[in-house]
DNA sequence: AAGCGGTTCAACCGCTTGGCA
DNA sequence: TTGCCAAGCGGTTGAACCGCT
């Protein structure tokens, strides 16, 4: 199927917005509102496509925007949040305040595929000995992993997070999922598991039960970590003290050692 | 100072989704 | 149920910028 470009009407410009464009548009904005992208151009008197006029308000003129350089801690945020929603930069950007989908989504192909990749060479000897007694035939990680791509079944029981922070489950009771597949990654490694529905990552992302259990763990003295793991009746995801030998066994049973390099991120 | 290559990020393209008649 | 339209979304592009030689 071929569509026709939104601008090919002869006379709507477009390249980047010049501030007299900007000016005209967000004063359109504050006075009308955006009812109507498509029309909006022509009555604000821009000589732009409905869609670059409401691309150039979500991701810059808006009045709620946070300009700037990106905390680690929302670096940290988005890395984690990654690993549980893929690319799906709109709810990613969602859970950041004043971050847009655009941003986030540039931020990760220039800066955090980088460090992921980093932290993965550094940390994959450890790796290798961790997972070497428990997933024999485990699939080369591949660039492509970054995507929550699901490759071939991994074993489903070990799994988690490879960051100090990140997403945990309701108060003091593991979540249980249904019996779907879904992906989810271990420091490169995808492994297969139940996928849960929406309501479920809903609640396991929840800010409240998020922070609830950050701060838990944190009030203890320990770096926040979540593990996921085998349930009767399907898998449990829990927060647990990174640096907590109980974290390390719940995601890698008959782990001798917490991965030396993982201590403390 | 100039050229070049790498990086960044705003903007675009086109597919998907949702609402409505 | 179907078709159309508007908006949302993710992938990609390319101009501007920056640092190195």
């Amino acid at each position: 199927m071929v569509r026709a470009p939104c601008c090919e009407k002869m006379g709507l410009k477009k390249g980047p917005w010049t501030p007299e464009e900007d000016h005209v548009l967000v004063t359109y904005i504050q006075q009308y509102g955006h009812g109507n992208w498509r029309a909006l151009p022509k009555l604000a008197g821009l000589l732009r496509c409905g869609k670059s006029c409401r691309l150039r308000w979500t991701n810059y003129l808006r009045p709620d925007i946070k300009r700037g350089n990106f905390s680690r801690e929302e670096e940290d945020a988005i890395i984690n949040l990654h690993e549980v929603l893929g690319n799906r930069w709109s709810a990613i950007a969602a859970r950041l305040p004043g971050r847009t989908d655009n941003e986030i989504k540039n931020v990760w192909h220039t800066h955090l595929k980088k460090r992921l990749k980093q932290n993965r060479t550094t940390t994959s000897e450890t790796r290798a000995r961790f997972f070497s007694t428990k997933t024999e035939q485990e699939p080369e990680p591949s660039e492509k992993s970054e995507s929550l791509d699901c490759g071939p079944a991994s074993p489903p029981q070990c799994t988690s997070s490879d960051t100090s922070s990140a997403t945990t489950s309701d108060n003091n009771s593991n979540i249980k999922s249904n019996n779907d597949k879904t992906c989810m990654e271990f420091d490169g490694y995808a492994a297969n598991l139940p996928e849960a529905d929406e309501s479920f990552w809903s609640e396991v992302l929840s800010a409240e039960n998020f922070d609830q259990m950050v701060d838990q763990v944190q009030a203890i003295g320990g770096v926040p970590g979540v593990g996921v793991g085998p349930a009767d009746d399907g898998f449990c995801l829990d927060m647990y003290d990174h640096n907590s030998m109980d974290f390390w066994l719940n995601i890698l049973p008959g782990a001798d050692e917490i991965p030396e390099l993982l201590l403390g991120i």
